[in-house]
Formats: structure tokens, C-alpha cells, sequence
RNA sequence: CGGGGCAUGGCGCAGCCCGGUAGCGCACCUGUUUUGGGAACAGGGGGUCAGAGGUUCGAAUCCUCUUGCCCCGACCA
């Protein structure tokens, strides 16, 4: 992509509104503007991240084996007065009328539309077990939306359903579902902790909080220091097979969010020099629910024994749109964001030092073209501007790499290549930095 | 919803107390000189001063109401 082509409105000054750092970034960066509160216009950049994200998320719930469908935005009340919750949910949900006045309501969340969905074609034990999930915009009437894309009141959501025979088969699917958290979060550079947590209105008796350690974090956690720095599960990680010791490594370990937080226990539990306490980004939330929802929803199958058996159930939903905020609250320094590999909008920023210039001009075009048949996306920025400017520019929007290409360099042979993270320059020839490049991406 | 605050060009702000018809920095456009880590000079464009009503010869400024947004608390991915 070439700058001068792009959509790239970013902010030298930072706009007052703007408290915490991910949120006045992004604002900075152009990857979001505000529309209304707690309601984002998600910009060229941002809604690259944006997809980026939700890829990671998909590839890992198929490798957990969770089968991706897509529900609606809306829905009817009818659904939510069967299961008993049209009135207990309150004023977060945001309830419309249609044009025949038919009560509806935007969804905040999905178990009532999966469970209609499910119950109307699966009848028979066989079709068990499955975990169904999409990736929707959710809508939460928030009382004081803030923090940006944090705590927005559109939010994009990944949530899946598991529908089980029993309740021992349904913690199976609790488990694939941890562990896929875990590699999701990982995956994004993000340390997340699995922490005991409040079921709050989804309801039931299992349930964990992934939370991302982090200044800015909503809410106070208490954890076995221990838990931060854990491997993730690796890529040939069998879902199939037992995951109990992967889940157990997890939860033996005292961890807990303010409101199931037992200071006596903490204190018994945990050696003095292990207990963290800190603040942290909620990002995923898993719950199991047992026929909360089957119950009076009328969802059973028919069992083995011909008898008529209730699905377990339970949900497990992850923060697409906050886990940018969380991203950047993870990696960022004063000059801008520092975006993980795996979620970088681009790969490279080629910088062109003198556009204009026909040696630096081909010598860029050369570059940006090999890379890019190289399958790295590029953000060339071929804008007839001063150097500082597009350094800082670079720096703020957080690109992975820096190629800086201009004609002193190339009269000697040599180009720079910038390592966002660390800041580590070196000059090298451009074939050598289309060869790292190429070979590290 | 309770408590506090803000609303003036894209962003950051001054002007308001003490009414006289809008200004600064950055950004943007043109030109010249520049050009290797946010250039200088000159010229220029852009504002229903959140909205409605009132007071007044005259309102960004005073009064009333409304709306929007932000911050602190209770709720949540």
C-alpha cells in the first residue's frame, strides 16, 4: 500500500477526551474516530488490526474444533422472554420496536438465538457434542462507556456455544475452549491469566476471566506470580486428547479477580514472593451453564436409552475490538505503538527519504515491489515530505520493520533497517535487508 | 442514575468576568529557499462560537431551557 493512496489521518496532538494511553494511540494513529459515545468508526488501519485479530481468533477455535456460523445483529424479545431473561438483563440492553411494534432487541450476547437454533434440528445423542461460535458486533447500553475501544457500547465479540450430553462431556468442551484462550492470547504477544471468576447474568457455577495484566486494567486481580510467565500450549497441542493437564497446570494455581478474591486463602496458598496483585484487562470470558438455557428453552435430545436428555451448555466469549486496546496497552513507548508481529497492520514501512529523486524513487519501487511479490505487506510511504515527519509517523503507527531508503544510503550501497520494538538500526545492502525481511516474515 | 467538568475552523487552546460582530499554535493550500530523525519565510483558504429562546441599538460574551461529550462511583467482553 502506498501512503499517498491510503487513508491515514493521523493526529499530532492528542484530543483532550483521551485518558489512557491505547485510547489516545489510536485516535493518534488513525485507526479510530468516535461517533457517539462508546461507538467507533473503525479507519482503514484500525480495521486491518481488527482482522487480524479475528483471524487468530478463527484459526485457533478450528483448531479447538468450534465451527464458525453467523447470527443477526437483532433479535427477537420473544426469544429472551422464554428463557426468563428479556426482564432480568436490565437497561444495558437495548431494547427497540420494528415497524409493527414487534418488541426487539440489539443482541448483547447469544445464548437464546444458538440454543433456538440448535433445538429446532438436533434430536438425537449422536449429533453430540459440538461448539458453534461467531464473531458479531454486540451492543451493551453501557452506563459510562470510556477507555476508548475498552468499554464501548458496539463491540465486537467472538462467542461460542458448546452443547454437550452431561456435564462431564461439557467440561471437555470448557477445556478445548481454555486452552484455545490460551494460545489465542498468546499468539498475540499478550500474557493472559486465567483467573476464577463470577458468572455474573450468564449464569452457572464454572466460569474463568482471561485477564491481561496491565497499569490501566479495570479491575484488581490476585495471582500466583508464577501463572504470568507460562509457555502456551504449542501448535501440535492434540484437542482431542486429555487436556486436563494443561488446564490443571492453570487452575491449581491461586488466581482470582477482586469480587471472588479470598485474602485468606491467597495468603495461605501463595508463598509471600509469588503473590502478584495488579490490575487487569478482562479479554475472555468462559462459562459453563449446564441447562440453564435447555431448561426452559425446551433443548434435549433423545438419549441412547430412547429417554429425553437436556443439552449442557456453556459460552465462551473473547473482546475482538478491546483486545486492540489491550494490545497497546501491553506494547507501546512514547513515540507510539509497537504492534506484535502477528497482528502488525503491515509488515514493513518503507520509508522513501527524498521522493522525487529518481535514484532513491526507483530504488524504492524496486524494493516495495519485491517485497510485496515476496507476499510481506508493505506501507510504502512515497509522500513528497520531510524525513522527520515520516519517521515519527512510522514510530506512532508501529510497523514491526523500518526500511529507510534514501540517496546518501544508496551512494554507498546500503540501506537502513529499523526493529521497532528495540530500536536496533543497521545498514545493510538491500539485497541483505530484502533477504532478512523475507526471510523473517 | 448520583457527583464534577467541558462545548469557539481538522487537533490543541485564548477571548467570556468588564457585550461592539472572532484570534493564536499545529494541520491544510500556493510560492520561494530547503531537504538524512516533526524546516524557514511570504501569501492564502476554512468558523451557523453545540442548539433554541430571552435581555439589549448590538450577544461567543449576560439570563433560561435543551442537547452532546468527558471525568469520579455502581455494571460488563
Amino acid at each position: 500500500m502506498r501512503l499517498s493512496r491510503f487513508f491515514l489521518p493521523i493526529l499530532r496532538e492528542t484530543p483532550k477526551e483521551a485518558e489512557i494511553v491505547s485510547h489516545r494511540l489510536m485516535l493518534r494513529a488513525g485507526l479510530v474516530r468516535q461517533m457517539s459515545a462508546g461507538m467507533y468508526a473503525w479507519l482503514p488501519l484500525g480495521h486491518i488490526v481488527l482482522r487480524k485479530i479475528e483471524q487468530i481468533v478463527r484459526e485457533e477455535q478450528a483448531r479447538a474444533g468450534a465451527v464458525e456460523l453467523l447470527m443477526p445483529t437483532l433479535q427477537s424479545a420473544d426469544l429472551w422472554r422464554e428463557s426468563g431473561r428479556y426482564d432480568g438483563y436490565g437497561k444495558e440492553m437495548l431494547r427497540i420496536q420494528d415497524r409493527h411494534e414487534r418488541d426487539m432487541l440489539y443482541g448483547p450476547t447469544n445464548e437464546e438465538m444458538i440454543t433456538d437454533i440448535v433445538r429446532r434440528d438436533i434430536k438425537s445423542y449422536k449429533d453430540l457434542p459440538f461448539t458453534l461460535y461467531h464473531i458479531q458486533w454486540k451492543f451493551r447500553d453501557e452506563i459510562r462507556p470510556r477507555f476508548g475501544v475498552m468499554r464501548g457500547r458496539e463491540f465486537l465479540m467472538k462467542d461460542a456455544y458448546s452443547f454437550d450430553l452431561s456435564e462431564e462431556a461439557a467440561r471437555i468442551s470448557y477445556q478445548k475452549q481454555f486452552v484455545a484462550y490460551l494460545r489465542t492470547f498468546g499468539r498475540m504477544g499478550l500474557k493472559a491469566v486465567p483467573m476464577k471468576a463470577d458468572p455474573g447474568p450468564i449464569g452457572g457455577d464454572l466460569s474463568h476471566e482471561f485477564i491481561i495484566l496491565a497499569d490501566t486494567g479495570e479491575s484488581e486481580v490476585f495471582c500466583h506470580r508464577d501463572l504470568v510467565d507460562m509457555d502456551i500450549p504449542g501448535e501440535d497441542t492434540d484437542f482431542e486428547s486429555d487436556l486436563s493437564a494443561i488446564v490443571d497446570g492453570r487452575t491449581s494455581l491461586y488466581a482470582a479477580t477482586d469480587e471472588m478474591h479470598d485474602p485468606a486463602r491467597f495468603d495461605a496458598e501463595v508463598p509471600e514472593d509469588k503473590r502478584l496483585t495488579a490490575r487487569g484487562i478482562e479479554v475472555g470470558h468462559i462459562f459453563y451453564f449446564g441447562t440453564k438455557y435447555s431448561e426452559p428453552m425446551k433443548a434435549s435430545v433423545q438419549g441412547p436409552d430412547g429417554t429425553e436428555v437436556l443439552m449442557h451448555g456453556g459460552s465462551y466469549g473473547v473482546g475482538v475490538s478491546r483486545l486492540m486496546g489491550a494490545i497497546i496497552e501491553a506494547s507501546h513507548d512514547d513515540d507510539g505503538i509497537i504492534w506484535p508481529d502477528a497482528v502488525a497492520p503491515f509488515n514493513v514501512g518503507l520509508i522513501n527519504l527524498k521522493s522525487g529523486d529518481e535514484a532513491t524513487d526507483s530504488a524504492c519501487e524496486d524494493v516495495y515491489a519485491k517485497l510485496t511479490n515476496a507476499g510481506l505487506d508493505v506501507l510504502y510511504d512515497d509522500r513528497d515530505e520531510r524525513a522527520g515527519g515520516k519517521f515519527a509517523t512510522m514510530d506512532l503507527i508501529g510497523l514491526p520493520w523500518q526500511l529507510v531508503i534514501g540517496p546518501r544510503g544508496l551512494k554507498n550501497g546500503v540501506v537502513e533497517l529499523k526493529r521497532r520494538a528495540t530500536g536496533e538500526k543497521e545498514e545493510l545492502t538491500i539485497d541483505a535487508a530484502l533477504n532478512r525481511l523475507t526471510q523473517t516474515n
